[in-house]
RNA sequence: CGGGGUGUAGCGCAGUCCGGUAGCGUACUUGCAUGGGGUGCAAGUGGUCGCAGGUUCAAAUCCUGUCACCCCGACCA
């Protein structure tokens, strides 16, 4: 395992600054907890957009865009989202500044408070809902189905770069149907496509499962959750979806006339993924030479560096550089050609490594008088010096090579780092020594949750959907259970 | 909000105990050499020592206050 993913344990943050900061992907920004994305982590970032925005069109949805302030008010209607939301929120209480009067700098001005404060959005259920009850009146007017992509802001007491900013980037979709069934129809798929997202795109394996009583979302009946595994054994919540009942239809009275004309509860979910991906992506597959990046999701996918001594030799690797880059962009690659004379190729090796291009084309005139190139790969480090002649067939199926060996990797990692214990000590030691996931029986009681949780700080990450019925007993209470359950410490 | 820690050059740090010219590594600039895995040598630029008071002939160093950040908990995508 990678060394700067195990021996930063106890100190996370210098983890990020020696891999993540060095890797162009975020720095620390004077704001409290939040984070710059470099234009090298943006374009991650608007490649995965790209990516899910498809699947969300794909499976019906639109986009729309909802105020990034709500009114204080709209938070007290639906009490279980109250009581897990309101708390860490940023609020805008006044609207104007003003100069000071001993004219050293700028405060705000007392005299323009706000009426009703509004709330920077910690998510947006409230707000659409308020809205959304203008939009439905009749069964016809249903199902919506929305996606925003926004940014939130929760006030977190501890933030930590990627997986816990004070504010984020994120999606969140919102629909609203006539029927139950339909309602957990849509949650169970769109869980479905952040699995397909997260397996075939990030290259993350992820359980898929529901979430239990105490770790559910405010204001679901139900959530679903996909739950990734990170190199140092802990799992992170890499996407939820909510079936929300008719919470929210209740809390902000959207009722409407279905066929048989009486008035009904319209019934609702809500799903999102955020920059946290970002976070997996990294904290799954990097290694002590930096990122590792999927092909589908690099932004450059081939690098090219040149080799040369003096202009004359530049110009020749150059103009056969650049062929073999039109090749490779006909077939959709993108490549980036490192013509910069003012580092030499090692450096632009170890560079590229630490930025996870999944594949390096290094050529110079050793390689033009044989008419070869150097082809290395990111995830195995392997390299060959093979025939320029056909170079783009050969890259374009490296590259979905890596991309399968990637998955393989992360799969094979995840299968190794899964327990099943049948006793608390056995938990305790297979946490203790090895962690990574644990499978167990559990009696379903959030008394047993809670003192596990307060033992030893694992929590149940998810109650997983393709677990097979199987006689046990609950490690604690030693009652009777039908399923293996999904323990881990988490993020 | 509780417990611990740190603020000194863009970044990483030493110097603080025991007060006396502001240091190291790296990065950056320039020159020459070098160029198939993070080049070498030489010269150079860059710091209100977090902030505000105090003690002192003299404060990065001692005292008081204050702010910010980080780590551990409670909270969470």
């Amino acid at each position: 395992m990678a060394k700067a993913l195990t021996s930063r344990e106890e100190n996370y943050s210098q983890w990020y600054n020696e891999l993540v900061v060095k890797a162009d992907l975020a720095e620390n920004s004077a704001v409290r907890g939040s984070m710059v994305i470099k234009p090298y982590g943006y374009a991650i970032w608007e490649k995965m957009q790209a990516v899910l925005d498809k699947m969300f069109k794909d499976t019906g949805h639109s986009n729309a865009y909802f105020p990034l302030f709500i009114p204080k008010s709209f938070f007290s209607k639906e009490a279980d989202h109250v009581d897990g939301f309101a708390k860490e929120c940023a609020v805008v209480t006044h609207y104007r500044l003003r100069n000071k009067e001993d004219g050293k700098g700028i405060e705000v001005d007392p005299e323009a408070k706000l009426e009703e404060e509004l709330i920077v959005r910690p998510t947006s259920e409230t707000i659409i809902w308020n809205t959304y009850k203008n939009w439905i009146q009749s069964y016809r007017d249903l199902p919506i189905l929305c996606n925003q992509w926004a940014n939130v802001v929760r006030w977190e007491m501890r933030t930590r770069l990627f997986l816990r900013t004070a504010e984020f980037l994120w999606q969140e979709g919102h629909t609203a149907h006539a029927t139950k069934e339909e309602a957990i129809e849509e949650t169970k798929q769109m869980i479905d496509v952040y699995k397909d997202f997260a397996e075939n795109y990030l290259a993350v394996p992820v359980v898929q499962g529901t979430k239990s009583d105490s770790e559910r979302f405010a204001g679901a009946l139900d959530t679903y959750t996909i739950e990734a595994l990170m190199q140092d054994g802990k799992a992170l919540q890499s996407g939820t979806s909510h079936f929300l009942g008719q919470n929210f239809a209740k809390a902000f009275d959207v009722k409407f006339t279905n066929k048989e004309g009486k008035q009904d509860l319209v019934w609702a979910t809500s799903w999102g993924v955020s920059t946290r991906l970002m976070g997996a992506l990294i904290m799954a597959h990097s290694d002590d030479n930096g990122l590792v990046l999927p092909p589908k999701l690099a932004p450059i996918q081939v690098v090219i560096v040149p080799i040369y001594k003096g202009n004359e030799q530049f110009a020749k690797v150059s103009e056969k550089a650049n062929e073999i880059k039109k090749a490779l962009e006909a077939k959709g690659i993108s490549v980036k050609f490192d013509n910069r004379d003012t580092h030499k190729p090692g450096f632009k090796f170890a560079e590229w490594e630490l930025k996870g291009v999944p594949v390096r084309l290094a050529m110079g005139m050793r390689d033009l008088d044989n008419g070869t190139i150097e082809v290395a790969r990111r995830d195995t480090y392997e390299k060959n010096t093979l025939q320029i002649d056909g170079i783009e067939t050969y890259v374009e199926s490296l590259l979905n090579e890596i991309q399968e060996n990637i998955f393989k990797k992360a799969i094979d990692f995840r299968t190794d780092m899964t327990t099943k214990v049948d006793s608390y000590d056995e938990f305790k030691k297979v946490l203790e020594d090895k962690g990574g996931f644990i499978l167990a029986h559990w009696d379903g009681t959030p008394e047993t949750e809670d003192k596990i949780k307060n033992d030893t700080k694992a929590t149940i990450r998810c109650i997983p959907l393709d677990a097979p019925e199987e006689d046990g007993v609950c490690i604690i209470s030693g009652k009777p259970s039908k399923k293996r359950v999904l323990f881990a410490k988490a993020y």
